[in-house]
Order: structure tokens, then C-alpha cells, then sequence
DNA sequence: CTGTTAGCGCGTTCAT
DNA sequence: ATGAACGCGCTAACAG
């Protein structure tokens, strides 16, 4: 929670002052060297960037000459520590390399940089040990936001954030017990949705491969879902169509051909973990399995590649980018004291391909 | 650069000392109420957290545990200010989006993080001006290193940096003319050795599929790679078998198809950018192209998919995940005073596969 | 080993 | 419209 080590990124330098004259154009120029510069006060200077309609424009303009002669450049950590604001936003995702995460982060980004907030980027590597430290880092730097791609936290985060007093956004799925805002879409509302459409499809023996539940609340609430579509048909269900993998392209192949041997009934199978189909739909083409005629093919998330493969392949859309776009439109909301507690539930859409 | 809008974050707050008592527990617990609540100075808290070795046992416990009840979560950028240094690293990336630039960032980031340092990540959305703002962005959060996945830099840009004096690694190419330190990969060395490879599996008539060169050094740098093994072959330059195109799968079918339409000899493509190999073979499922006999494909980057398609691809593989470790590493020696300017390059792998 | 003093670079408040 | 004094929360340098 606590730097381990801190380094030292910039020498200490005497006053300006006492350097006999300021160096105009050295390094790490201070508002005090603009102000002797332009021949104004310091407050002159702070007000030239913050407020610049309350100068008159002769002033400002001597004032952005001398900042723009010296290449000044505003340290906001000791603005932000002054006036007590922040414009750095923390979001932690489960992993940056998961491109689905990526589409979340850049909706975030893109809409905190038009506002002139920047984004504070950690992984949690999926645990909730490393999200309780990542939280106090970013409380630490006193973020003025936190977005949290997950909705299982531990109770000293908890505790550190509800101290903290900061706003928060969670987007993994809709939480029973939100913290705060929420922006997201239902994983077991989409799970089940999916079981019902390829039912309706007129699979019969439609099996269900994701990646483990155990410490995976989106894994969890999407089987629950699958269960929950079962129930609805009045099917029954059975363990042989369910299974648990752990992450990556080799392991959703190795689950279609275990359970086609465990159950050769099988007739769809709808994989609901990131490449999971993909890598069931490259062994099948090795085998010359034919999708969806032996096996129907169906994935959780809509990836590019899924609508080039042949067969193109069914699958969730969820909406990551306005996901991310909204939370962060509602982390503004909140700063700017309009808006009240967002709880957005984004929905979802079943993209019915070739594969099924 | 300079933020267009500051939004409120946190109230202010009169001094704990007049609201008569601290409040334990209550938001936002400054060190002072800590060293009150522990009985000790200020100046005890804040070397129970940097030095606690300079402590006797019985103090540090009783000011850890004052921290433990009171919920303390020290203010990094009131230490930052006083002490001048971060714990802040800047990143600029051309896209958050594209998986590759994911696994250079996860390198990186896994690093600092071991170190305690942290990871401002930024999208320049491969737009130089968009990356000089961000550039001042970062400066003005005083980081203490920059990482630029890019190797143009406007003149604005090179001055602000110049200025600020903070150690950069640039990770995009080999530039001719560094900032400062670099970490990474020569993209034309990379293209020269895939092309003398296709050519020394037989293909004759290799074609050569970029994104658009002009603004984009490193598809610029792999056709002239590219370009240089045709000559080192004593083979002509043939404008038919050279192409730009826009990013994404789709654009690589295309891509295939419009070659082999303008030069039907063409027996090899070798993909340079992203996915469009993917695309490209794709495209030769759908059409009933056998890969490599009608035509061979090769792909530049190693994507985790490329070894599960139906051929595999034959690829280069470059060190992403390295060039991001090693930035960390070399910026952490600077930092730290050790190392001195690092000019590496990782070199790269042709990975041949079935799809040549 | 512990405390005291000074000040990081800027914004807020009030005076002019 | 402009400036001076004060303090944000913390650390460096020194004193004891």
C-alpha cells in the first residue's frame, strides 16, 4: 500500500533567488521565475491560467509570452495539493493485456481527456489482494476518482475507500451491494440469454464451458445464468455439460473435444470465457468438425475476429466502450456535483452468426 | 497540457486542531492526527512509514497501529512536493486498444510496481500532436521517467523534455537520433530477415502488405527492410506486389485478394501489420485457398492466435513483454543513479509455421 | 532515537 | 484588476 522505495527524480534546487537570477529556459522552471519574468506577481501568473477573463488581456498576454519564452510548465501536483482537487482518476482492471478490458479503458480515457483528467491505469492480476493494494496507491495519490472493474473487494478496501470519500464506479457486473455507482451490464442476464436463444435454435443438449467460478464472480454469475435458462426450459442439469478451464485458446479446444467424449449427445456448446470459442472453432476445423452441423459454436463476448472466422461466430455483444465511456461521464457528474448515484445497467444483444 | 477544467474532489476541511479533537477514524486523517493519536511528533509518523529501522520496536508499533485504527492513507503528492521525487511513471502508447502495446505496458508496469513505483498510461492515438500534450500532461503531474512507444516527437515535444530533465526510453524502433535511452527493436532488420526467409523457402514472387507509411515510421522502416532483402536478393522492386492499407482484419482479406487479382504469380504475402495476416487466411478459408500451396502467408507480430489457426502462421516475434521489463529496469537504474544511458536492442525471431 | 524549524510550488482569501 | 500573507500535508536538515 506503501511505496516500497521512492526514487529520486529531481535534484533539489537553491531558490531562484538565491541562483542570483532566474535561468530562463532551465529546467523546471517555477511559476515565481515566470512572474519575475513578466514583470507581475506571482498571483498574476496563477490567475493567467486558471482565469484568464479576470486580466486584462495586456497583462495576460505578457504573462503567456514569459510562460511560453521560458516553456514553463505547471506543476498540478502542487496545485492539486494547495486547492485540494485532483485530476487523476484511478481505474483498475482485471488485465491490461485482455483486449476486452482495453475497450473499457479507452472509453474512460477518451472521455476523461476531453474534461482535462487524466487516468491512473493499474491490473489487479484478477486478485483481490493486489485491487486492496492498487486502491491505497491510487487513495494514496489522492485520485479524485476510482473506477473498479469488479465487484468482490475486500473489506479493507472497502474501508479505505468509504474513509477516502472518493467516488467510485463498478463495472464488472451489477453488484447486490453496490459501494457506490455503478455502470454495467447484467453476466447472468447474458448467460441465460444466450442458453435461450440457442434453444430456441433447437439445440436440445447445450453444454457450457467458462472459465473457474471459484474466485470469479463474472464466471460465477454467468453459469448461474446458463442454470437459471435450464430451469426456465425445464431441462435438467447435468454435470457432464458443464465444465471449468482455465483462460486461453488451447483450453477452450481441449474442453469442446472432453466433452463431446464425455457426452456425445452434445450438441452446442456455448463458451463463456474471453477466446474460449475461438479455440474450440480452430480444433474443430483440425478435426473437420463441421459447425455447426456436429457441433454448434457460441461465445461470450464479441471480439473482431469473431465475424471473420469461418464460420463466424455467435456470440454476446456487450457494450465495453460505453461502459467505460458512461462510467467516466458519471464520475464527472458526481465531481461537478450535479448527478446523483448513477446505477446504469448497459443490457447486452445476442449476435446470431454461422456458427450456430 | 494544461488542464482545461479542475474539478472539485475533495471539501476542504478546517484543521483537525479546531474542530476541538481529531476525528478517528473520520475522512481523510492527516499524519498530524496520527502522531496525536500515538502521543509522538509528526516527524515519528513519517519515519515509521519511509525509515522504521531509525525507530525504537515500541514506537513504530505504537504509531503503526495508531495508523491501523485511524485508517491512514498517507498523501503521496504532499510527500512528493516536499521531497521532489515521484513515484509516478508516464506512458505513451499509440493505442491502449491494440494488444500489442498491452503486453509492453504490462512489462513495464509489472516492474515499477515491484519497485513501488506507479504507471500514468496514455493514449496518443498514434497522433503526434495528441502526444506532445501528453507529454506536458505528465511533466506538469512532475513524473519521474517517460516511456514513448514512438520515435517522432514534435519540436515542442524534444524541448519540454529537454526541460524538464527526466530520464526517457524511447521503445517504438531504433531511432537514429535518441532522446535519451532506448529499448527496443529494429523494425527493418525485423522485415529484411522474414523476407530472406520466404525467400529462402522457395517463394519468389513475395508481396509486401503495410499499414500506410507516411505517417507511421514503423510500417515506413519494414518496407524499407522489406525492400532492402529484395535488393540483397538481386530481386527488382515490383509496385504490384507492394501495398498500403488501413488497419484491421478486413483490410488483410482485401488486401489478398487484390494482390493475387494485379500479380496472380504472387506465391508469398508477408503481412506487416497487426492482424491482417489473420484476416488474409481467413479470407483463404472462405475462398478455398490452400495455405501455403496457392499462396503463403506470413505475419509480423506474434499473436497468441497465430499458433492455434488452421495453418498456423509463420511470424516474427518480437520482445514485447521484454522491451516493457526492460524500460522499467533502465529507468529504475537511472533513477537510482547506477546505469548510465542503455541503448539496447532486443532483437526479434522469425517463427516459421505451417502457412509458408 | 526523537523533535523542531523551514519550506516544497501553488491556490485561497482578503486587501488594495 | 492586481498583490501579500498564509497554509495545503508532508519531508529535509538539523538539533538535542
Amino acid at each position: 500500500m506503501i511505496p516500497a522505495c521512492q526514487i529520486q527524480a529531481i535534484s533539489k534546487r537553491s531558490p531562484s533567488v538565491a541562483e542570483g537570477r532566474a535561468r530562463p529556459g532551465g529546467p523546471g522552471a517555477r511559476m515565481r521565475d515566470v512572474a519575475q519574468a513578466a514583470g507581475v506577481s506571482l498571483m498574476t501568473v496563477s490567475r493567467a491560467l486558471r482565469e484568464p477573463h479576470k486580466l486584462s488581456e495586456e497583462t495576460r498576454k505578457l504573462v503567456l509570452d514569459a510562460i511560453q519564452k521560458i516553456g514553463y510548465v505547471p506543476n498540478s501536483i502542487a496545485a492539486n495539493l494547495a486547492s485540494n482537487r485532483s485530476t487523476v482518476v484511478g481505474q483498475i482492471v482485471p488485465s491490461i493485456q485482455n483486449s476486452l478490458y482495453a475497450d473499457t479503458v479507452k472509453g474512460t480515457a477518451d472521455v476523461l481527456r476531453m474534461a482535462g483528467l487524466h487516468l491512473l491505469i493499474a491490473d489487479s492480476g484478477y486478485s483481490l489482494q493486489e485491487e486492496e493494494a492498487l486502491i491505497g496507491a491510487l487513495l494514496s495519490q489522492r485520485v479524485c476518482g476510482l473506477i473498479l472493474h469488479n465487484t468482490d473487494h475486500t473489506p479493507k478496501a472497502l474501508q479505505m475507500i468509504e474513509r477516502a470519500g472518493v467516488p467510485v464506479i463498478e463495472t464488472g457486473d451489477i453488484p447486490r451491494r453496490p459501494i457506490d455507482m455503478v455502470v454495467s451490464y447484467s453476466n447472468a442476464a447474458a448467460a441465460k440469454a444466450m442458453t435461450l436463444h440457442l434453444a430456441s435454435r433447437g439445440y436440445s443438449r447445450i453444454g457450457f464451458v467458462s472459465l473457474e467460478t471459484r474466485n470469479n464472480r463474472r464466471s460465477r454469475e454467468r453459469q448461474r445464468g446458463y442454470l437459471a435458462a435450464l430451469k426456465a426450459l425445464g431441462r435438467p442439469k447435468d454435470p457432464l455439460l458443464i465444465m471449468e478451464v482455465p483462460s486461453g485458446l488451447a483450453a477452450g479446444a481441449h474442453a469442446m473435444v472432453d466433452m463431446v467424449n464425455r457426452a456425445p449427445d452434445v450438441d452446442a456448446i456455448f463458451f463463456a470465457g474471453d477466446v474460449l470459442a475461438i479455440g474450440a472453432l480452430f480444433e474443430a476445423q483440425r478435426r473437420g468438425w463441421k459447425v455447426p452441423e456436429r457441433i454448434a459454436i457460441a461465445g461470450f463476448d464479441d471480439l473482431d475476429i469473431l465475424q471473420h472466422t469461418v464460420p463466424t461466430l455467435t456470440c454476446l455483444r456487450l457494450p465495453r466502450l460505453a461502459i467505460g465511456r458512461r462510467s467516466a461521464e458519471a464520475l464527472l457528474e458526481r465531481l461537478r456535483g450535479e448527478g446523483d448515484s448513477v446505477r446504469l445497467d448497459l443490457g447486452f444483444e445476442v449476435i446470431q452468426r454461422e456458427s450456430t
